[in-house]
DNA sequence: ATGAAAGCGCTAACAG
DNA sequence: CTGTTAGCGCTTTCAT
């Protein structure tokens, strides 16, 4: 059953190729008659026109390809649900692909991407290895490093500075009178965004002469069974400790209930700090201090951005945007 | 700088079209000293092949299109990666769609993928509407109805029976001593699996002579924040509930944070049951009963099932696989 | 308002 | 082992 063409359409309504493209396509100058004749046979065939014929020849797609690390983490979701929602009524489609926080994965997803010669391109970050940064040099359609702002962009970038982000929150946690300070974190190898934000809170330390008096990280993907996990073994290890900070939100709840189960008493004892500002911290029992990361924001703004330089080019297009996480302390 | 095509790479090495196409492609009867001027020259050139081309021209793509209904609620962005996981090494795309709990934006997404021509097509559930089916009927790739078993399949069918979940649940909780039920759920309208979990529950009590005590359900997304709210809503009310069956874990964390803030004892006063078993609901604070469900291995199973029917056939591949979850009754 | 011709970049099917 | 021919299904361009 295969499925039909625009030719088989055409015949079907006594017209030409090229009249029921146009009909179909809605374009001007077609009598309203072969409209209607056309989009009846193409009705009647059950006809879905064919995108790869179209794109070949109109040698452009209606593709943004969109490379994250993870779908695992909540928050990439989250932007993508916010690419998606900023593309709609565009006429332009988003197409996923996952990197698995793995450079060499990345440059392949991406490379495949650029198969489909999309109209767009949006990655995740911007410490994308020269080799990766190359193949990107050789093509012409705007790209977007997303999320992060600490480095040099290729083309276009939207996001915050997880550097600065880190720093704010120490330097916030020092002015809220914390001064023992301990770090539980997953994954920095590869998570470059959380390592970032961990170097920033610890400049802020070390502006007021204090440093981490312990550290916790492992390998794994962020949770927050992994958080909890860590911070009991932590907590067991009997730290002089009135303040963690997470490397993410899911980290930081499992660090809470941790402490809830061990009797600790937060934020009197220890407060617990975060990031991303998850819809799941507002509901926790006991308020946790976070930075709210504009997620769905930043996806929404690389899509318009997309839209508007695939419509009017690049002129007079700013190449950076940026984002400031606001800090929620809490009720600690 | 447009992209240099086959055919610029060919002339570059100095052979012909159809020599650099073998040579790229790694196909036999090419001399090895053609494949290494022709990768050289493809190297040199930075040349990415084009799959639109290559697709249209192979009449087939290595796309496997899939729709969910949303990314925001964490199971389906393990769905997702389940089947891109599954379809790891085979050549196989996947490409994600969203839905938005809508059938007939769910029916676009569908015909927008079908125009890119997949090699296979998931989707989510069994209960669209005659007109997506009447789409799907027309086209002769393998069609997998993903998550849901309850309802007749149209093409390939992995999933669970939310209704015999549901009841099974139910009869646990019973055979758990509980007899004061309530519910507290989300979008009943639009995510039909929690409906058809409500449903089997609900036959469940009814089995025993018992009804639902009080219900609460907002027309709102699934969150934890919800929960919550509802929750802490209905306890309000004052009724005698020992047990709150929530339409997923999210729903259910968020219960049981009402509950710690109300001083309500966690299972002991009321129980509480959701769905799915989230990597959360391991690290909460008091276990709650949840039925977890196999997102990851049903999206694995439909990308392996994907795979074998494109290698080699329909023949002899069974039409159903079903899972079944495991009810966890917790520390409760 | 409509159609015919040419071609997008690639591969399948033959020939050599 | 290599090349030639003929499309894939559509749009673009140019006629009419």
């Amino acid at each position: 059953m295969r499925q039909p063409t625009l030719e088989e359409v055409a015949a079907a309504a006594g017209v030409s190729k090229m009249t029921a493209s146009r009909a179909l396509r809605g374009a001007a100058d077609v009598s309203a008659e072969s409209v209607a004749k056309v989009r009846a046979a193409a009705e009647r065939l059950g006809y879905v026109g064919n995108r790869l014929a179209l794109s070949l020849s109109a040698r452009r797609t209606n593709l943004v390809s969109v490379v994250v690390p993870s779908m695992s983490n909540i928050v990439f979701p989250e932007v993508v649900s916010g690419i998606t929602l900023g593309l709609e009524g565009s006429g332009l489609q988003a197409v996923f692909g996952i990197s698995d926080y793995d450079p060499d994965k990345e440059r392949e997803v991406i490379r495949n991407m650029l198969s489909w010669r999309p109209a767009a391109l949006i990655i995740t970050g911007l410490d994308q290895p020269e080799e990766t940064l190359a193949l990107l040099r050789h093509i012409d359609i705007p790209v977007i490093q997303l999320m992060d702002l600490d480095g040099e962009p290729l083309d276009f970038n939207i996001g915050l500075s997880h550097h600065a982000a880190g720093a704010a929150m120490g330097r916030a946690l020092i002015a809220a009178g914390r001064r023992r300070f301990g770090y539980i974190g997953s994954m920095l190898g590869r998570d470059l965004r959380a390592a970032k934000r961990r170097e920033g809170f610890a400049e802020a330390l070390r502006d007021k002469g204090l440093e981490w008096i312990t550290s916790s990280i492992a390998p794994d993907a962020s949770s927050a069974l992994l958080g909890k996990q860590l911070t009991g073994a932590l907590l067991a290890g009997g730290r002089d400790i009135d303040c963690l900070y997470y490397s993410n939100d899911d980290m930081a709840a499992g660090g809470l209930f941790a402490c809830m189960e061990l009797g600790i008493s937060v934020p009197s004892d220890i407060l617990i700090a975060g990031f991303n500002g998850l819809d799941l911290a507002d509901a926790l029992p006991v308020q946790i201090a976070t930075s709210r990361s504009p997620r769905r924001q930043m996806g929404e703004a690389a899509a318009h951005l997309v839209r508007r330089v695939l419509k009017d080019g690049r002129e007079g297009v700013e190449r950076v945007i940026a984002f400031t996480p606001d800090i929620v302390l809490g009720n600690g």
